[in-house]
DNA sequence: ACATTGACCTGAGAGC
DNA sequence: TGCTCTCAGGTCAATG
C-alpha cells in the first residue's frame, strides 16, 4: 500500500490523533522491524517525550520529539498506523505501539516486515543518507528541476519515475496513474522526451499526485477517469473502454490500456 | 547506465 | 480441510 499518497493519510492521522501527547510506554512486538536501535534504546529516546510535528518525504514518515532528533517509519510494503481502544489488543501485525500517559495509544503494523522504525539526529541528513531524492510534491520542485533529475536518462520513464534517488514518493501503483494520465506508455525512454513532453509529465504527475493524496487523506473514491483501482487482468480501461493490458517494467507488473497510451 | 534477479519477510487467495 | 503455488503497492545487493 505505502505510497506518497498513502504516506500523506498516515501523517494526516497521526497529526490528528498522536500528537503532544507524553509518550508512557513503548511496546516493541518484533525488535527485527528496528533499524540500528534496541527496543531499550527507543524506549529510552521515546518515552517522557510527545511527537511535536511529523515531516513526510517520499515514503518515510519523521515524528519530532522536541529537541530531541525524530523518530523514523517506513513502511515498507504492508506497513500502517492504527489507533489502539482502550482495553483493546493490539491488532494483529502491529510490531511497536506507543501508549500515552491519556491512554491512547497508536500501533505501527508492517505484515510482512519489510518496513522500518528507528530514530535519527536529523530529518534531513538521515533522507540525504538515504539517497532520497527531492519529494515528488515538494514546493520547490518545478518544471526545471524535474526535466534536470529525469530528463536525459535513457531508462523507461516508469522506472525513472519510481526511482526513489531521483524523486521521492511514487511506487508502482503511482507510476501507473501518472503515465495513465499523461497517456503515456510506461517503457517510453526518457531520453526520447522533447522538454514539452517533459513538462506534461511534470504537470500531471503534480496534479495525479495531489488528487491520489487528497482521496486518501479524506477517503473519497478516486475519479472515474482513474485507473489505480483497475488492477486485474481483463479490466476496462476506464477512459476508452478497451482492454487493459499487463506489463512488466522493472520486473515489476503493472496496467495500462495500450489505446490510450501507444507505445 | 541500465536491466534483471534474488533476497529479505509474511500472509491471502486460488487451485487441486 | 489441507496442501502447494502464486502474488503482493518496497528496497537492496549482486550480476550481466
Amino acid at each position: 500500500m505505502p505510497e506518497l499518497p498513502d504516506l500523506a493519510q498516515f501523517k494526516s492521522y497521526i497529526d490528528s490523533t498522536a500528537l503532544h501527547q507524553v509518550v508512557e510506554r513503548v511496546r516493541v512486538m518484533d525488535e527485527r522491524i528496528l533499524e540500528n536501535i534496541t527496543p531499550q534504546q527507543l524506549g529510552q529516546h521515546v518515552t517522557g517525550r510527545s511527537f511535536e510535528s511529523t515531516l513526510r518525504h517520499g515514503k518515510y514518515l519523521f515524528a519530532e520529539l522536541a529537541g530531541h532528533g525524530w523518530l523514523v517509519l517506513h513502511f515498507g510494503m504492508t506497513g500502517n498506523v492504527a489507533s489502539v481502544p482502550a482495553d483493546d489488543e493490539p491488532p494483529r501485525f502491529a510490531r511497536v505501539v506507543f501508549a500515552f500517559d491519556n491512554g491512547k495509544r497508536l500501533a505501527y503494523l508492517c505484515q510482512r516486515m519489510l518496513g522500518k522504525v528507528g530514530v535519527t539526529e536529523s530529518a534531513d541528513r538521515y533522507i540525504e543518507q538515504q539517497s532520497q531524492g527531492p519529494d515528488a510534491l515538494d514546493e520547490t520542485m518545478d518544471r526545471d528541476r524535474f526535466s534536470e533529475r529525469v530528463g536525459g536518462r535513457r531508462a523507461a520513464i516508469k522506472r525513472v519515475l519510481m526511482d526513489q534517488s531521483v524523486l521521492a514518493g511514487i511506487g508502482n501503483i503511482c507510476a501507473d496513474e501518472i503515465l495513465f494520465q499523461a497517456r503515456m506508455h510506461p517503457k517510453t525512454r526518457v531520453s526520447e522526451l522533447d522538454r514539452e513532453t517533459l513538462d506534461h509529465v511534470f504537470d500531471t504527475m503534480r496534479a495525479t499526485l495531489r488528487t491520489l493524496a487528497d482521496c486518501r487523506v479524506h477517503h473519497k473514491a478516486l475519479p472515474e477517469h482513474f485507473i489505480s483501482d483497475c488492477r486485474d487482468p481483463g479490466c476496462e480501461c476506464p477512459r476508452c473502454g478497451g482492454m487493459l493490458e499487463r506489463i512488466a517494467v522493472n520486473s515489476r507488473n503493472g496496467y495500462y490500456c495500450p489505446n490510450c497510451q501507444p507505445g
